[in-house]
DNA sequence: TCTGGGATTGCGAACGGTTTTCAGTATGAT
DNA sequence: ATCATACTGAAAACCGTTCGCAATCCCAGA
């Protein structure tokens, strides 16, 4: 069965390989954040001889080819997500690393702005904010706040 | 004379050494967003003898007591500024590497109410810009400003 | 002013994530 | 099936950064 992704390499053009394919579709199953070191673990459950080095090869070659994309969450490794039309962004829970994905028309808009009042023309561009829940964020040994 | 980060690390009680002397001098007197090869090669011309390990424990000090931030804009190193007290954001220009600083009150209170509509409350946060100069980007001159 | 000992430094080795090299393998067009 | 070519695995190279260690420096105390 081709998974969403392959059907999307094989549009491309991509050769398709027996470890592409695999990728493609833990790629495609996946409903998180994962970076290299995660898919080639899922990737690995599928087939047990996909190499690291084709992992990053391949997640590499989907990059270029945009079918997916990279996510810098400032962790100091490469994540992925699956490419999408619409710009989002992410909110970083850092109590649980969950990431929350959100996007804004507003603050699109308002980004624009900005850089057209600074004379510039947006090329790209990214935010992320790091949270903690609300219900969670008065209780425990009060951890002195720091804005930065 | 005792640059201004001089006078700050002083206040906070680091031990000050010559090679601390020189680092706190280049940070105090640049305008950018050095990285660290870039404190190394500055401090270098003032006193050749300072090792690059030196300067990465230096700024990882000085960022450790707030007297500098550390700024991740992408490209795979750290770069440094002055650590402020209001929080700023940056904008790249993709063509010459010129990062332009700039503040929105209204894009942190948009932030602030997206995080809490998501349930969370945020304890940092960061957003970067990708542009090109408007008056070289092509067309749709939309505001023709100045901005070498 | 001199001293002692903990903090700091320089060097090179180690590190973690990522890319590359290279010889062997698999793919897809024929 | 065949063959040129693209791809793969393993290991080495890379790059920014950190660490281990012996030598050196700073500065509180005498």
């Amino acid at each position: 069965m081709t998974s969403r992704l392959e059907a999307l390499c094989m549009e491309k053009g991509l050769k398709m390989t027996g470890q592409r394919r695999v990728i493609s579709q833990v790629l495609s199953e996946a409903d998180d954040h994962p970076d290299v070191e995660e898919v080639h673990r899922r990737a690995a459950q599928i087939d047990p001889r996909i190499s690291i080095a084709t992992v990053y090869r391949t997640m590499r070659l989907l990059e270029d080819a945009q079918v997916i994309e990279r996510v810098d969450l400032g962790d100091g490794r490469a994540r992925y997500e699956e490419a999408t039309a619409d710009h989002h962004h992410h909110l970083i829970d850092t109590r649980t690393g969950r990431i929350i994905e959100f996007a804004s028309p507003e603050l699109e808009a308002m980004k624009e702005r900005i850089a057209r009042e600074l004379g510039y023309k947006i090329v790209g561009h990214r935010l992320e904010i790091y949270g903690v829940p609300l219900d969670e964020a008065g209780e425990d040994g009060r951890d002195e706040e720091e804005r930065s």
